[in-house]
DNA sequence: ATGAAAGCGCTAACAC
DNA sequence: GTGTTAGCGCTTTCAT
């Protein structure tokens, strides 16, 4: 391995002129220019990263955590926040927290010890008060998450609305037995979520919510468990909001396994138009987030804090979210080309 | 930040003797271990990893190599990669090269420039000369690949193997007509499975193979497409390797549609073992294959290398797969049970 | 058992 | 325009 040294040797100039070249400083004349790059060339030389992050004080990497990598709309996530980083010259690490509030912390230590320049969080385990004091070593983003009174860049999309939207096409759709999923997840966002869908009940004064309720569902045999717990109730919904696409398809494949036509029988709404929306038939009506560009506003937001070494600012980056209208919700006849 | 000067000035002590306790060396006093501790503590001490990284040549990064992370396959993977590394103090880079020739390049320089410790490869766009030259700087791991000649560790599934097991399924239920679809990637696998799929047919004298093979075929739109063209030749095929999960269900999706039934009808087996085979229904025969044991297999070698510093060592590990026999290719009343 | 000092490879004052 | 030099934070001989 070449150093910086070795090919100042070789071009018979100092490291200081070398160094410039590398790093398109003013101030090199053409004629050493050429000559430095030659040398480069000639041995190879490609600049060592860990005496470049030693020296400059940052090192190009972004810490992403991430509860669990495969879980679709993550992984999702990840593939777009890497896109968006290496369009900007940044590396990520991935940490998977496994929803461990001891795992979250170790990882948010790679800020201390420097390893990487910025964390983004795309959920959050431990109480704010912890986060908080790592924001001490350097800046903390978090994307598709909220905090009440977090303050620092947040990147999310407004669950309320979702909600209120899934909600009122139902109502618009005739129904007034609806069933709720859950995730089980008690973050700010699913609290919003489950506002903004009673809220668009209360308007229409349904107040059947609570006996239709169903919690921690999150994967396609917890929707399938729903659907049976759901067909044998005195009076069963007409329609059910799943909270996943996953729960969405359970349903739908359990509901159909028994005979139960949808959406005649039962309309079902699922949510982050992952490809399972597309597989079953009818189609899942589910809720689009704007991803891409969240990946994008938070790979923004943090390239920003890193230069600005500002880490303690509030700020609301707040995305909404559209309904893509399918047959699980809706009759053909009725049916809204979507893409 | 405070570094390890700090705590020796305040232990009292010297650099060198801050740096044996926090490297576990022996020959230091319990007395002023203590003291050290103690004044790591007080001022919150945490070791400067590009600091260490400069002076020790490692950075206890390893880089993985992806064409794109949201493929279901690819993303198990990654998670159990990252699990793997994660237990033996390693972080890993995430590096999408979206089957670019140019990016697999570009993050190969991740190796010359010392920002990771190793490479992990889960895919090769570039000729293997081109490959080989980047042995010079450090070690590369290919996982879920093998290349003829290559002169590094390779942990790969025996895809003949499982090619063999399918078609051999397929014979034993009385298929004569078998189909066969490939994702059109061009890789030493993938040329190993169609072999061995084509070996268990000639064994029993069938020659149909040619008609019956799709090309290029890897989501589910390209799985229902599939199933019109085969639904309209002269003689259609009874059953289908589809070769990927994906394309089974749209296959499945599109037959269904079409009132076809499953596996009556089309006998249709997948390849991967993703959630998608246990939606549809029936759930979808497939290959299994052992993803946790490769991504082990696949973190051990790679430290092995990185410890040894011996690069270009020839290694094969081969994985076998195992058929899961679900309701797409055995009637009912044949149907063994399987996870 | 402990410390002094050199050096990993790079950049940026500062001098000329 | 170009070079000299100090130093980023750490580990490791080599003395003692």
């Amino acid at each position: 391995m070449s150093t910086i040294e070795d090919v100042a040797k070789l071009a018979g100039l100092s490291r200081t002129t070398v160094s410039r070249v590398l790093n398109d400083h003013p101030y090199v004349s053409d004629e050493k220019k050429e000559l430095v790059q030659k040398a480069m060339e000639q041995l190879g030389y490609v600049p060592n990263s860990a005496a470049r992050s030693l020296r400059n004080q940052k090192t190009g990497i972004i810490a992403v955590l991430i509860p669990k990598i495969s879980t679709p709309f993550f992984s999702q996530l990840i593939e777009l926040l890497e896109m968006k980083a290496s369009s900007k010259g940044y590396q990520l690490i991935i940490c998977q927290t496994q929803f461990s509030k001891q795992k979250e912390c170790r990882y948010l230590n790679l800020l201390k010890t420097k390893q990487v320049d910025g964390v983004i969080m795309t959920a959050v385990e431990n109480d704010w008060s912890v986060i908080d004091s790592y924001l001490n070593y350097g800046p903390i983003v978090l994307c598709n998450e909220k905090i009440e009174n977090a303050n620092i860049p947040m990147v999310y999309v407004n669950q309320a609305q979702s909600g209120y939207l899934v909600a009122k096409h139902l109502i618009e759709r005739g129904h007034t037995h609806i069933a709720y999923c859950s995730n089980g997840v008690k973050s700010e966002g699913m609290r919003a979520r489950i506002k903004g869908f009673q809220s668009a009940l209360q308007e229409v004064n349904i107040h059947s919510y609570e006996k239709f309720y169903f919690d921690k569902v999150s994967s396609v045999e917890d929707g399938k468990q729903v659907f049976r717990k759901l067909a044998c109730m005195k009076v069963s919904p007409t329609a059910v909001f799943a909270g996943g696409d996953a729960v969405a398809a359970g349903i739908i494949s359990e509901a159909q396994k028994a005979g139960w036509r949808i959406p005649e029988d039962l309309a079902v709404v699922g949510y982050d138009n992952m490809e399972i929306t597309k597989l079953v038939d009818p189609m899942i009506t589910t809720v689009i987030q704007p991803v891409d560009a969240m990946a994008e506003k938070s790979i923004d937001v943090m390239c920003e804090k890193i230069h600005r070494k500002q880490f303690r600012t509030f700020e609301n980056h707040e995305f909404i979210s559209k309904l893509a209208y399918r047959g699980s919700s809706t009759n053909r006849d009725h049916l809204v080309a979507t893409s």
